[in-house]
DNA sequence: AAGGCGGGGCA
DNA sequence: TGCCCAGCCTT
């Protein structure tokens, strides 16, 4: 049985011959910016660092410090943060940047409980800056860590994030450079020990590892328990004014797509409203059906079906908008596809720079 | 403890 | 089509 400060030193060394070059991990004089650092942990909650990859420079260039996206209007981070996904952590991420400004003197807090404080901070992203940025020896757990350590230790059955986290915080605490350690464990989940086809020929771990020794890596950990997925029916009208504007509306803050901006759109949970109740709805002179799709999320089967409408006016918290406008709003990828579908296609604001 | 919350890529 | 991804928050 290997020791605990082995492996920490096997994983860290190993990082430090084949860490990626990713954006969130430059430095200046051999330190990361706390608030880049931040606003990746946030960017990659539950995204793959592909996705993230192609929003993260433009909305560092946008917002470069927590000042100015505390000072930024709510609307244009939602802009940037448009096809992300998981919107609340604009929002979360804009009100941490508020608070770091009001009540930390415009810089991350080094103390994990000052982090874990901040909106849309947990335990793993606390631990990441307090880790990885600052050097603090606190473990860190996500979906690559807690694959990683069951493989390791031979633990069966699904994931058991309990024990992740008193393994991790074990190791953490041994660990030469808890940085690169823990920094280290995550991209060998991410790189080497993939869920599927995991490629233990080159990881540093090989000769500890219990699954390895089994041949039982592909079964650790087993999956997670599904739920079935609510499908939901929406009916989306699309007006276009004599100047070219769309006529658009703001969703609720909470729930799906939250305070993203959409064209006029009716959810109904059992069946597709009807053509005539939608007239009700949205008074118009003419209005017809044009195509339908299907969206799909992970948690719900959304099916829309999509009309376009002459003779509009605005009103009931509708208004009409330019399209670069519009683009410069939080709109969903769903609607995306909905004014795609009439032949509007929005400026994408995933360019960096501008 | 469980459910809600995006979106895309991959087997 | 199902699964997963640098999780967090609410109930």
């Amino acid at each position: 049985m290997a020791s605990n400060r082995k492996i920490t030193s096997l994983v860290a060394d190993w990082f430090g011959l084949h860490a990626r070059a990713l954006p969130w991990r430059r430095t200046v004089r051999g330190r990361r910016d706390p608030y880049v650092s931040l606003v990746s942990e946030i960017m990659l909650q539950q995204t793959q660092v592909s996705r993230v990859l192609e929003r993260f420079d433009g909305f560092i260039d946008r917002f470069p410090t927590a000042q100015a996206l505390a000072d930024a209007p709510e609307e244009a981070v939602l802009g940037a943060w448009s096809g992300l996904g998981y919107y609340r952590r604009a929002r979360s991420l804009q009100a941490a940047a508020r608070v770091i400004c009001e009540d930390h003197g415009g810089r991350v807090p080094r103390d994990l409980d000052d982090l874990i404080a901040l909106p849309g901070v947990g335990r793993y992203t606390a631990g990441a800056i307090c880790s990885i940025v600052f050097g603090q020896p606190v473990p860190i757990v996500d979906g690559n860590v807690v694959r990683v350590l069951a493989r390791l230790d031979g633990i069966d059955g699904p994931p058991d994030h309990a024990r992740s986290w008193a393994r991790a915080d074990e190791l953490a605490q041994q660990a030469k450079t808890p940085a690169l350690f823990n920094e280290g464990l995550m991209e060998l989940g991410a790189t080497v020990c993939t869920p599927r086809n995991p490629r233990c020929g080159d990881c540093p771990l090989k000769t500890h590892c219990k699954a390895h020794a089994a041949c039982t890596q592909e079964q650790i950990p087993s999956p997670k328990p599904k739920s079935k997925r609510q499908v939901l029916h929406a009916s989306s009208m699309v007006a276009i004014d004599g100047r070219g504007r769309v006529l658009v509306e703001q969703r609720p803050a909470d729930g799906l797509w939250g305070g993203l901006w959409q064209v006029p759109t009716v959810e109904r949970a059992s069946k597709a409203v009807g053509l005539r109740e939608l007239r009700d709805l949205f008074p118009c002179r003419s209005i017809g059906r044009v195509s339908a799709f299907r969206f799909d999320t992970t948690h719900r089967e959304v099916r829309f079906v999509v009309y376009k409408a002459i003779g509009v006016r605005a009103g009931g918290g509708r208004q009409w908008m330019t399209r670069r406008g519009l683009s410069q709003l939080g709109v969903s990828n769903a609607q995306r596809r909905v004014l795609d579908a009439v032949g509007i296609e929005l400026d994408s604001c995933v360019r960096s720079g501008t």
